[in-house]
RNA sequence: GCGCCACUAGCUCAGUUGGAUAGAGCAUCAGCCUUCUAAGCUGAGGGUCACAGGUUCGAGUCCUGUGUGGCGCGCCA
């Protein structure tokens, strides 16, 4: 982040140019080459450009026209073609570390959403079956976003939205039932057409089996009924306990169930007519979204009287909108891109403002070990669930791994990789930045040094240091960008920067050892440093330890 | 055929609303433990940023086209 009065400076030197309608084209980055100092602008550039005058001549009259604090800007220099570098003294860099350290354990939080609702719906599975690795996926960059959005400031609701009636939980119910009187000995029971085929179904029906033998073995709608609540809560129950594992906690269980018992889908429906949306068709309803701007009308209620998903989706979205939502946002599999134009179109139709939705879509994860696509898990024969991959490498491995990828890239998952205890693994070098700050503080207790953080730290100069300093300062930006792109990875990347320059700081320069003031700057810097590990990954969902 | 996403080092990926000599990890090679945790640090090699045009002082980044791969395009969700 450019510091205030950098900014006011130019702002200033512009004005008294005579250019001020350019100000707003200031903008200000950190140089790659370290030569070039802490900050620059290619304002003279831009400059040169509308005024059609030498560049350099316009940096050097900017550069004239600027006067700042000597204490705290240490160079002032015009390189390349224009840019202007201003490089900042170690007193500058002092006076941060002591704001960054008055801020305490919430370093990092923000008052940026202060009063403002969003929510977050991630994860939504059907209790069908179990969690997959794409759900994983989605159910960390979901939570990560919503932790995100907390540390801005944001009123945050964690939303799981499900279906457990219709179609597909007959579905479920009919397969469980087939499986059971299979178990029962009529092997050659038919199974549903369109059955879930995965081994858990049997493993319900076993259960079933088991603990009532053959009392439901009659196919009645009352039984079948039976089957489809203990699926249903089997399946919920996986569900929550693998989200349990990755320790991701909703707010809010919405049940699309509940949107038609309510009424909600047929207020829609009403709401879609009276705008002149809604006509019938081949004995189905059709949304008349050619009238605008889609390409082509789609079906809302099919001729068997049930609904399509689009029908729902924007019942559920109305009702979120209604509930008071500043943000709405939505994180799905990219095989549901094409959903939702249809969705949003309807909403806009009924006068929601739908640029208050994002959604965010996130590309497939696929399994590698040894270089090859892992379809299905050694241990059970069957393509891998989240659970199994969860206890095989561990929840914090998962949690980083998941997130650690753009988004929208496709997410390879090498397990052998994700297995490695070692410094391959950059979750463990993440932690073992953290760990090993905690065991200098131990080390201290254990033989008494004393330092006092009243010391003044302008006594760091080193590259080490002041590198380790600057990267502090950018910690409440990078999670306001990240949360803003939707994008964690951005959050995970800057720790992984933080946690070298502190590992090349903790190899360079000792801390216990040195003399003072060294020493409590030293001491001071580090712990600075441990705070914002733990709250980097706290918002990762990644467990910080103190020993390793 | 149409839409969305991707294409950067041997592999996996970053690249800050167009900036200076394109970066990191893994892999390879060479160094560093008597001192706060070597799960660490330092260095070396490795590039036609898929391709071709365009926009301009300047393009990995923006525009157009082509190619390759993924995902969609249903009265499934």
């Amino acid at each position: 982040m450019v510091p205030e009065f950098i900014v006011e400076g130019f702002i200033r030197a512009i004005k008294e140019l005579g250019v001020e309608e350019f100000v707003n084209k200031l903008r200000f980055e950190q140089p790659r080459n370290e030569q070039f100092g802490d900050f620059a602008t290619s304002i003279a550039l831009i400059l040169a450009k509308e005024l059609k005058r030498n560049p350099r001549d316009i940096a050097q009259s900017i550069v004239d026209h600027l006067s700042f604090d000597k204490r705290l800007v240490e160079k002032l220099s015009i390189d390349g073609p224009g840019f202007i570098n201003v490089k900042l003294s170690t007193a500058f860099f002092a006076n941060e570390l002591e704001r960054i350290f008055q801020c305490g354990e919430d370093y990092g939080k923000s008052k940026k959403g202060y009063g403002q609702k969003v929510n977050v719906e991630y994860v939504s599975a059907n209790p069908t079956g179990l969690l997959h690795l794409g759900h994983g996926r989605n159910a960390c960059i979901g939570d990560c976003i919503a932790n995100l959005y907390e540390w801005i400031g944001y009123d945050v609701t964690r939303e799981y939205y499900f279906n457990n009636a219709g179609r597909q939980m007959q579905n479920l119910a009919r397969s469980i039932f087939a499986r059971y009187r299979q178990l029962l000995g009529e092997v050659d029971f038919p199974f549903p057409e369109d059955g879930y085929h995965g081994e858990y179904i049997f493993e319900i029906a076993n259960e079933i089996l088991n603990n009532f033998g053959s009392k439901y073995a009659e196919e009645t709608d009352e039984n079948l009924e039976f089957f489809k609540k203990y699926g249903e809560n089997w399946c919920f129950q996986k569900i929550r306990s693998t989200l349990e594992m990755l320790k991701i906690h909703h707010n809010v269980f919405y049940n699309e169930d509940s949107l038609y018992k309510e009424g909600k889908v047929e207020e829609v429906i009403r709401l879609l007519r009276e705008k002149g949306l809604v006509y019938e068709k081949d004995g189905a309803l059709w949304l008349a979204l050619t009238k605008i701007g889609l390409n082509e009308d789609r079906v809302i209620v099919k001729s068997t009287g049930e609904p399509t998903y689009r029908l729902p989706d924007i019942a559920y979205h109305r009702e979120k909108f209604l509930r008071g939502y500043d943000l709405i946002i939505d994180i799905l599999g990219s095989d549901h891109i094409a959903t939702v134009p249809d969705v949003l179109a309807g909403l806009k139709a009924l006068g929601f403002d739908t640029s208050k939705v994002k959604v965010v879509f996130h590309q497939f994860v696929t399994l590698m070990e040894n270089g090859l696509v892992v379809k299905m898990s050694k241990r059970s024969g069957r393509s891998y669930t989240l659970d199994e991959l969860i206890s095989e490498v561990g929840a914090d491995v998962v949690r980083f791994f998941f997130i650690m990828r753009n988004v929208s890239s496709h997410l390879e998952f090498d397990l052998n990789l994700a297995r490695e205890q070692s410094e391959k693994n950059p979750v463990f070098y993440l932690q073992y930045a953290y760990a090993r700050i905690a065991s200098i503080f131990d080390t201290a207790k254990e033989r008494g040094i004393e330092f006092n953080f009243e010391t003044s730290t302008e006594c760091l100069h080193l590259p080490q240091e002041i590198n380790l300093i600057k990267l502090q300062t950018r910690f409440p930006e990078v999670i306001e960008v990240a949360a803003e792109k939707f994008e964690p990875q951005i959050l995970a990347d800057y720790l992984y920067d933080l946690a070298t320059a502190f590992h090349t700081f903790y190899h360079d320069c000792r801390i216990i050892g040195s003399n003072e003031p060294i020493l409590s700057a030293r001491f001071k810097l580090a712990k600075v440093t441990q705070t914002i590990l733990r709250n980097g990954l706290t918002i990762l969902g990644v467990s910080a330890p103190e020993r390793m």
